[in-house]
DNA sequence: AGCACGCCGACT
DNA sequence: GTCGGCGTGCTC
C-alpha cells in the first residue's frame, strides 16, 4: 500500500486552513516522518508551495486525484511531536493560521523563498526574445520590479503556451561551512617526510610538526593559519604532497561571549533565598507535576541566584531548563552569568542574531548540546526536549505578549508546555501582574517572597513633586527645582543620575502659532513627529516621512514653533540648565544601530558621563554601581490613557526604576515629577508598597468587571473606507450578542483611538466574559463568515487578552 | 497567496 | 469582433 502524507501548505488563508493529503512517491518511500517539511505542487498550474508533514496514513478519505509530494526539504523532523501538537493549540487559542504558528515556532531560515522563472518552450519572435528574454531561454519572473507592459507581453506568451513558469524554492536553512585540514599521516611518516626535506624548507618542515601535533583532529584552514603563522600557498602544498586532506567542515555561527572567571563565584543564599530554591528543586524533583511558583521579591533580592540555582537542580535530574527575561533585559551582564554557571550547556536566543546565528543556535539546542535555553518571547518555542523548569523573569511584561498574529503570551505557552512535561514554572517579578498575583492568592500557584534586599539596604527615599506647584513658581520647564538641584549635587559628588522620560503620548509636534494647524501623516490620523537629527517630520506608525516646513501649508503664516517633549529637547534644555553635565541620550533614535545599545550603556558604566537620559527602556535590569539619583520626568503620561492597566503600567514602572538607586554601598534617592502626585498608583510606589497596590487595584478591576475577575478579547476590523469598516463591525457586534452568553459584555463598538493607520479605518470592539462555552465556537464561525468579505478589503483580527486598549 | 476562469467595457 | 480589466472560486 502506497504512503499517503496529511500536509499543511504555506498559505496562509482561512480557506487552506487544514491539512492537504498527497501521494508519497515510491522513491521516497518510508523516508518521510511527520513533521519534516516537503514541496508539494499546489493550486491550478504548476504552481509549488512548501508544506509541513503533519500526518502519514496509508489511505485517505479524499476521493481525488491526489498530487504527488516533490521533495523533501529534512533529514530530520524540524517539528517534534510535542511542537506539532502546540502548533494546533496554539493555533486554536490564538485563532490563527496553523501554519502561521508553525512559522513562529521555528528560526527564519525555515521558510522558503519562491522564484519564479520564465521558460521558453516554443520558438519566440526575434522582438520578445530580445526585448524580454535578453536572448536568454529563461529570465526571473518578478512582476513586482517590471514594467507594466513587459509583464502583460509575457502574460500574453504565457497565455498562448509559448513560455511557461517554473519555481524555485530555496530553503535558506543551510549549515555553514569551513575549509578544514585533517592528518593523514602517522607520526612516523611525518618523520620521514621531514628527513626528505631540503634545510631551507623551513615552512614546510613547520607545518609536518603542526599536523604532528594534531594527529587524528580536524580543525579549519583558518585556524590552522593563525597558529602556525603560515600561508595559504604552504597548505596547498602539504595537500599535494598527501600530508594533509582538505575537507568540508561544519561551523556554527554561535556568537562569541567572553567568559570572565570571576562570575564562578556562587554566592551564598539568604534565608528566604533558601526557602525558594527548596520549594522550587523539590517540585522539580517530582515527576509529571506541572506546578507554578510566583517568585515575587523586590529590587536587589537576589532572584536571579534562585533561578541559576533551580537551573543546576534541573539538569542535576537530567531534565532542560528554559529561561525568559525581557528583550532588554538580556544584557552581556545577564548572559555572561548564565554562561558563567552552565557554560557551553547554555544556548542564547535573542533579537540581535542574524537569522543563521539564530538557526545554529536553534540546531544546538535541537541536538540536546544545549541544555539551557536563555531567550526573549519567542525562545519559549525552543526545542528543548524533557523540559523540567521553565523561569520567566518579570513575568508582568506586556512584552511577553506578541503584539501580531499569532498573538500568543508566552506565559500560556510555558503552561502548555509545562504540562506536557510536568515541568515545574518560576514566574519572577517585583511586581507582579495582576492575573498572576490573584492567582497565588486563590491558591493556584505557590507563592514565594524575597522581601529583603540582599545587601539588606533599605529601598530608596522617593520624593514625588506636584509639578502643578513648580509650574506656579517659575516658567514652564521639564526641571522641577528639586530635581535639578539633586542632579547638581551628584555632580559636584562625581556620582551619577539617570533620568527617565515617559515617552508614551509624548512628542514633539509641530504647529503653527496663527492658524493652530498640526502637520498629519497623509496616510494615519496622527500627527507627525519632529526628528531633529535627521531634519524631517516622521510619522511614527507607517514612517511617512517629509521635511520641516518653514511657513504653514494651511495659512501661509511663519509662526510654525515646536512643541511637546522629547527626549532630544528635554536634553537641550537640561544641557542649558546645567551647562557643564555630560549628558547620555538613550531613545529608539540613539540605539537603533545595531550595538549602540550597549555601547551607550558601557560609556555610562565607566563614568562616561554624569546623567543618562532616556525613556522606559532604562527602566530595566541595568545595574549601575555608583547611580545615586533617580529622576522620573513625567511620571503620569500613561495615566492619562484609556487603558484599564494604565495604573498598573504606571506603578510597576516606577517601582522598577525605582530600584535602580544606590544598589550598591552608597544610598540611593528618587525624585518623581507628576501632575496627580494624589494617585494611589503613585503614592503607594512612593511607599514600595505593591500589598496594597495590588488591593486597591483589584477592588477597582473587581467593580469594573476587568480582568483578573473577566478575561478580555479585543476584535478590530479595517477597511479602506470609514463606512465600511463601521458597518462591519456593527454587523459583528450584533453577530455576538445573538450568540454569547448573557454573562459576557461587549464594550464598543468604537473607532480605534489611532482610527486611521496606513490608509486604513479601524474599529474594534472588547467582549469581556467570566466563562462562556460557546464563544470559541461563535469566533470561529465569525471569522468565516469575514473571510468571505475579505476580497471587499474587510480584514479582521482577534486579540485574546490584548495588552493595549487604545 | 496566486492562479484560472468568466463576464463586461473600449480598442485595433 | 478581440483584448484585458478585475470579481469569484479553488487549491489534496
Amino acid at each position: 500500500m502506497a504512503e499517503i502524507a496529511q500536509v499543511i501548505v504555506d498559505v496562509p488563508t482561512m480557506q487552506t486552513n487544514r491539512p492537504y493529503t498527497y501521494q508519497v512517491p515510491a522513491q521516497f518511500d518510508r523516508q518521510i516522518q511527520v513533521g519534516m517539511r516537503v514541496i508539494i505542487p499546489f493550486g491550478n498550474g504548476s504552481r509549488q508551495v512548501q508544506g509541513f508533514v503533519v500526518g502519514l496514513d496509508e489511505q485517505t478519505e479524499f476521493d481525488g486525484e491526489l498530487k504527488s509530494i516533490i521533495s523533501i526539504m529534512d533529514l530530520n523532523p524540524v517539528l517534534n511531536q510535542e511542537l506539532l501538537a502546540m502548533s494546533q493549540w496554539l493555533a486554536d487559542s490564538c485563532y490563527a493560521f496553523r501554519i502561521s504558528c508553525m512559522h513562529t515556532m521555528l528560526p527564519n531560515v525555515m521558510k522558503t523563498k519562491t522564484q519564479r522563472y520564465l521558460q521558453i518552450i516554443d520558438e519566440l519572435s526575434e522582438t520578445d526574445l530580445f526585448e524580454l528574454f535578453h536572448g536568454q531561454d529563461e529570465i526571473l519572473f518578478d512582476p513586482e520590479n517590471m514594467p507594466a507592459e513587459t509583464v502583460s507581453r509575457l502574460l500574453k506568451l504565457k497565455r498562448q503556451h509559448q513560455i511557461e513558469v517554473t519555481y524555485a524554492l530555496t530553503d535558506q536553512a543551510k549549515a555553514k561551512f569551513v575549509t578544514s585540514i585533517k592528518p593523514t599521516m602517522s607520526f612516523e611518516r611525518y618523520e620521514e617526510e621531514r628527513s626528505l626535506l631540503r634545510a631551507s624548507a623551513k615552512a614546510q618542515n613547520k607545518l609536518l610538526s603542526f599536523l604532528q601535533s594534531i594527529l587524528g583532529k580536524e580543525m579549519s584552514l583558518s585556524e590552522a593559519k593563525e597558529i602556525t603563522g603560515l600561508a595559504n600557498s604552504i597548505f596547498t602544498t602539504g595537500e599535494k604532497k598527501q600530508w594533509l586532506e582538505k575537507d568540508q567542515l561544519e561551523v556554527l555561527r554561535t556568537p562569541q561571549t567572553t567568559l570572565n572567571s570571576d562570575n564562578k563565584v556562587i554566592p551564598e543564599l539568604t534565608a528566604d533565598q533558601k526557602v525558594a530554591v527548596d520549594a522550587i528543586c523539590e517540585s522539580i524533583n517530582q515527576e509529571k507535576t506541572a506546578e507554578t511558583f510566583l517568585l515575587q521579591g523586590v529590587t536587589g533580592s537576589g532572584k536571579t541566584e534562585v533561578y541559576l540555582r533551580a537551573i543546576e537542580e534541573t539538569l542535576s535530574e537530567d531534565k532542560t531548563a528554559l529561561m525568559l527575561v525581557p528583550e532588554i533585559s538580556l544584557t552581556p551582564q545577564m548572559v555572561t552569568r548564565v554562561k558563567g554557571r552552565f557554560g557551553e550547556l547554555v544556548a542564547v536566543l535573542h533579537s540581535g542574531l542574524s537569522n543563521g546565528e539564530r538557526y545554529d543556535e536553534w540546531r544546538r539546542i535541537e541536538r540536546g548540546e544545549a541544555k539551557v535555553v536563555v531567550g526573549a518571547r519567542s525562545a519559549i518555542f525552543a526545542p528543548l526536549q524533557s523540559i523540567g523548569l521553565i523561569i520567566m523573569d518579570e513575568e508582568h511584561e506586556t512584552s511577553y505578549k506578541q503584539d501580531e498574529t499569532p498573538r500568543y503570551h508566552a506565559r500560556n505557552v510555558a503552561k502548555w508546555r509545562s504540562e506536557y512535561y510536568g515541568a515545574t514554572i518560576v514566574l519572577g517579578s517585583a511586581t507582579p501582574s495582576l492575573e498572576s498575583r490573584a492567582r497565588a492568592q486563590k491558591g493556584v500557584y505557590h507563592h514565594l517572597l524575597l522581601p529583603e534586599r540582599i545587601n539588606q539596604q533599605p529601598l530608596p527615599a522617593v520624593q514625588v513633586i506636584d509639578m502643578r506647584q513648580e509650574l506656579r513658581k517659575h516658567a514652564e520647564s521639564n526641571f522641577s527645582t528639586a530635581l535639578l538641584d539633586a542632579v547638581k549635587d551628584r555632580i559636584s559628588r562625581g556620582e551619577q543620575s539617570i533620568l527617565m522620560l515617559n515617552r508614551r503620548g509624548y512628542s514633539s509636534f509641530i504647529m503653527c502659532r496663527d492658524c493652530g494647524f498640526v502637520m498629519q501623516c497623509p496616510n494615519c490620523d496622527i500627527s507627525l513627529t519632529l526628528h531633529m537629527d535627521t531634519h524631517t517630520m516622521k510619522c511614527h506608525y507607517c514612517g511617512h516621512e517629509e521635511g520641516i516646513p518653514k511657513i504653514c501649508p494651511n495659512c501661509q503664516g511663519h509662526k510654525i514653533r515646536y512643541y511637546g517633549t522629547g527626549t532630544q529637547k528635554v536634553q537641550e534644555e537640561l544641557q542649558s540648565l546645567i551647562p557643564d553635565a555630560k549628558i547620555l541620550r538613550m531613545d529608539v533614535d540613539t540605539t537603533r544601530r545595531k550595538g549602540a545599545h550597549e555601547k551607550l550603556l558601557n560609556a555610562f558604566g565607566n563614568q562616561e558621563a554624569d546623567i543618562l537620559l532616556g525613556t522606559q527602556m532604562i527602566a530595566k535590569g541595568l545595574d549601575f554601581p555608583n547611580v545615586t539619583l533617580v529622576g522620573v520626568i513625567n511620571a503620569d503620561t500613561a495615566l492619562g490613557l484609556p487603558d484599564f492597566r494604565s495604573s498598573e503600567r504606571t506603578f510597576q514602572l516606577l517601582t522598577q526604576v525605582s530600584g535602580r538607586a544606590g544598589r550598591a554601598d552608597k544610598a540611593g534617592a528618587v525624585i518623581v515629577q507628576t501632575f496627580n502626585p494624589d494617585h494611589y498608583a503613585i503614592k503607594l510606589a512612593q511607599h514600595h508598597d505593591y500589598e496594597r497596590f495590588f488591593q486597591t487595584e483589584m477592588n477597582i478591576r473587581h467593580r469594573g468587571k476587568y480582568p483578573p475577575y473577566f478575561y478580555t478579547l479585543q476584535i478590530s476590523v479595517s477597511h479602506e473606507e470609514e463606512v465600511q469598516a463601521a458597518k462591519s463591525i456593527m454587523e459583528i457586534a450584533q453577530f455576538l450578542k445573538a450568540n454569547l452568553a448573557a454573562t459576557s459584555i461587549i464594550l464598543g463598538p468604537t473607532p480605534k483611538s489611532i482610527a486611521r493607520m496606513n490608509r486604513k479605518y479601524y474599529y474594534q470592539l472588547v467582549i469581556k466574559y467570566k466563562q462562556d462555552n460557546q464563544l470559541h465556537s461563535t469566533l470561529t464561525q465569525m471569522m468565516d463568515q469575514i473571510q468571505k468579505q475579505s476580497r471587499q478589503g474587510i480584514q479582521i483580527s482577534i486579540d485574546p487578552e490584548p495588552q493595549h486598549f487604545i
